[in-house]
DNA sequence: CTTAAATATTTTATACTTGAAATATATAAT
DNA sequence: ATTATATATTTCAAGTATAAAATATTTAAG
């Protein structure tokens, strides 16, 4: 089912946009019950989920540039997100040796054993959520969400 | 690959974890090139555009209550969605006979012929980021998909 | 008819998000 | 050394998002 659009002369597949559309809603469906399971349950929010899980695969912390690079969001919005995981007793900032520009971010002990918490919940949310999925399903999906988005991340 | 988590006694595969952050960096990876195509070429946001899209499906408007159902946000938000439209002369208010309580939304003219535009370009940026994938894979990706919400968002 | 419950919407407080501007510091080029 | 440029972060203004409270109105029950 392909078409030219009478504007951009282009080949223009209506499967396309439905396939588009479907992945919206499904992220934004399972999105929103993580976001109500983390806020109900571990009184947090998936932002703060987030951070603690980009933190927590780093050992010795991570540069708030970084982290708003892996999360790839903007570097203002790192610096509230930080500022409250502080507050919690989540997180600290460390000031880096020989440059002042930058903090190094890193977990708290109670900030890992938290978002260990958080990560076993979270596996088993998920767990639930794509019970009707077959293993091999799943790995199909995989695969063809890579083809969207495979490597265009680092370019 | 599935294990028993300790805690929940539960199957865990992590290949269904690996899927769910898949689909949400798909997800976010095109919606981040949406949002940027409507901000930049058309002076409008995601928010406005999905809103103007639930108005422009329906003949005689719809309520408010009826806007935060279809987009399944909160009924507060769309208070200020409407207000900025209202203000950019793409929507209209009207007040409904016999329920004072109700306002009917829909869109101007000004605003059906603008929503039009933002559409064609929708589908065009659409059809470029899902080049890579042929008719039939990304009609496997919403049969797939389908599997994970269809009519979940019904009960 | 009058109170109680239900419905529709707005307002509020809090948090997240962006891009752009501001600030501070570091590095490179002359 | 001094200026220019790059880097790291924060601050800002505007918009989006939520749940909960407030307001207004309608409907149902007695």
């Amino acid at each position: 089912m392909t078409q030219i659009n009478s504007k951009t002369n282009l080949k223009v597949s209506k499967t396309k946009l439905r396939s588009w559309l479907k992945i919206l809603k499904t992220s934004n469906f399972i999105e929103k019950q993580i976001r109500e399971k983390l806020r109900e349950d571990h009184n947090t929010t998936l932002p703060r989920f987030d951070v603690m899980s980009a933190l927590y695969r780093s050992k010795k912390g991570l540069k708030m540039t970084e982290i708003s690079g892996a999360l790839k969001v903007s570097n203002g919005n790192i610096t509230g997100i930080i500022d409250r995981l502080v507050q919690d007793g989540h997180v600290l900032r460390v000031a880096v040796e020989g440059d002042r520009r930058t903090n190094l971010v890193s977990l708290t002990n109670k900030g890992k054993n938290q978002f260990e918490e958080y990560a076993n919940a979270h596996e088993s949310w998920i767990n639930i959520i794509l019970d009707k999925l077959s293993e091999q399903e799943a790995q199909d999906l995989i695969n063809l969400l890579d083809i969207i988005s495979y490597n265009r991340s680092r370019s």
